[in-house]
This record gives C-alpha cells, structure tokens and sequence, in this order.
DNA sequence: GGCGTATCTACAATCAGTGTTGATAAACAA
DNA sequence: TTGTTTATCAACACTGATTGTAGATACGCC
C-alpha cells in the first residue's frame, strides 16, 4: 500500500476529496498486517477521531479497493477482510478457531488446470487459503489430560 | 453423498428422526452439481413440498454438515454453498459475474508450505479458489465493438 | 472568502442466517 | 394399534454485517 502522502494525491488525481477521516484510515491500514474487518478498522480509526462513522470507513475502504491500493477478501471468517499488501503476490493462512489472518508470501508455480479440466471457464486467478490453527489457539485447544 | 436411503438410515442411527422434509431435502440433493446456497435448496425443496420452511432446510444442511455427508462452503459469492461431493478431493472454479461455483476434480500436490513460512500456524487444509468467468458469462461480457 | 459538489453523520433498511416457542409427528415400546 | 417421549416443524422475531437515504458539512478551486 502506498503512504497516506500518496494516497491523498491519488485520491485528487482521481477527482476523489481527501478529508481528515480519509486521512486517518490512510493511516490506520499503514503497516496493519491482521486483514482487518471493517469494524476493526472503524475501532482503530475512532480512538484518533471520536466522531467518525461506520458507513465512512465502509466507504473508504470500497475507495481503497476500487482504486487497487487494498485488497478486500472473503476468507470465510463471516466478514469482509482488507489487506493492504498488494504490492507481493501471497495467500492467505486464516485461524479456524479465531479467524486471525495473515499472508503466507510464496509462490506456487503448478497451479496450472489440468487441459479440459476448466469446464469452460476463462480462469483469471488462484487464491490458496491454508485453514488451521494459530499459535495463539493451539494454546487455548490443547486436550486437557493427554 | 449416500443415497437417500443411506441417509435416512445414518440420521436414526445418529439418533436424529427422519421426517419428510428431510428425504425431501436428500433428494434435493442428490446429483446437484451447482453446489446450491440454503435459499437455492429451499425452493428446490418447496417445489415438492410447499409448506416447507427454510428454517428447516438450514438446519437439515447444517445437520448433514456435521455428518460430514456434505461440505459447507463460504466462496466469497455472498451466500455459504453446499456441496453434496464429499468422496473425491477436489477445489473449485468460481464465476466472478454470475457466482456460479463448479468442482474441478484435479491434484494439486505442492502445496507444501515452504518451512518457516507458516508462521507458527498448523495448518490442516488447504482450498484454492480459482475465479474466473464461466462460459455463459463469456458470452454476456464481450465487449460490444471490438 | 465564496461556490459547487463530494463527503460526512445519523438513521433506516436490507439480507443471510439464527433463536424461540408452541404445535406436530417420528421412534419405540406395550 | 395405541401411548409416551422427544426431536423436529413452521411461524415469527431477531441478529450482525453491510448498504441506502437525506440533509448538513467541508474540500477543492477560483
């Protein structure tokens, strides 16, 4: 993701209007490694800006996405994550237990559809989702007496 | 998936009763390529029989989840999927226009997480998502003039 | 500083899915 | 077959994430 300096040009360059509450989002997702929810980032957002809304951040984050600069995924944790590294090419390993997200950078070169196999369709992407256990959770699941 | 009659015979031995809605809703199942969401199932389902409920429909999906006779899918098209192909591994193509979702019967075997790139994670499965367009909405995206 | 328009907040509405409750019917035994 | 127990049913209210609306506000540009 780019610096919040430049996102605010992309934004005008994009006859986009850069407020404060852009501002902040802008720098509430620098550096944010944990894919978060809207909410997350509404709660992060708040405690510099009292009074900003919900349905701003919704719609900055759509912005963000539109324009490329954050990815927005659903990884079946029952909400819309956003990621803002979208420079390196990753997949996804999500906790099954607590939902935690992070990017697993590494390429996997042999997703190639086996000829025919594609029942037609015009295949434009691969998303990999490893699904397991955090270290976090491993902890709070370990059988008690074994 | 089992048969109907399988199913009816796996539900009483799990102790659930098996009633007409829900062999209505196993032979809903039976064969459905197009890895229905609940609302898809229900009017199936409400075809054969009009009073059924969708409450119903949700918690006999649920119920065969937990079976382990079919497979609940989040593939990010809104909706959880349900896929009655539970016998064969297997990953799937997903329509980004229309969100139609097809298997796509095919080993992937180097999805070995480079060691130390997991980050701590214990990773039990893995699911890749290929996005794409399916050959209806091929048709229905050409550009007009070109 | 002032104007035009995008953006803001607050609030209502949507949509998939879940919780509740009294009525119903499956399972099983007599 | 009938009775008893208990899971399941349908109807309806409700949640939680996200989106739509509308009048007030403030950005970008002159």
């Amino acid at each position: 993701m780019k610096t919040p300096e430049e996102l605010t040009e992309l934004f005008r360059a994009n006859g986009r209007k850069v407020t404060a509450q852009r501002q902040c989002i802008f720098r509430v997702l620098q550096g944010d490694v944990s894919h978060p929810s809207a909410e997350a980032v509404y709660s992060s957002a708040v405690r510099e800006m009292e009074t900003i809304s919900l349905k701003t951040v919704y719609q900055t984050l759509h912005d963000l996405a539109e324009l490329g600069e954050i990815a927005s995924l659903d990884l079946g944790t029952g909400m819309i994550r956003f990621d803002p590294n979208v420079d390196d090419p990753h997949h996804h390993l999500v906790c099954r237990h607590c939902g935690k997200v992070r990017d697993l950078v590494a390429a996997f070169p042999d997703l190639e559809i086996p000829r025919g196999a594609d029942l037609g369709f015009e295949v434009g992407s691969a998303e990999i989702v490893f699904r397991g256990l955090c270290p976090e959770c491993q902890q709070s699941t370990l059988q008690p007496s074994t």
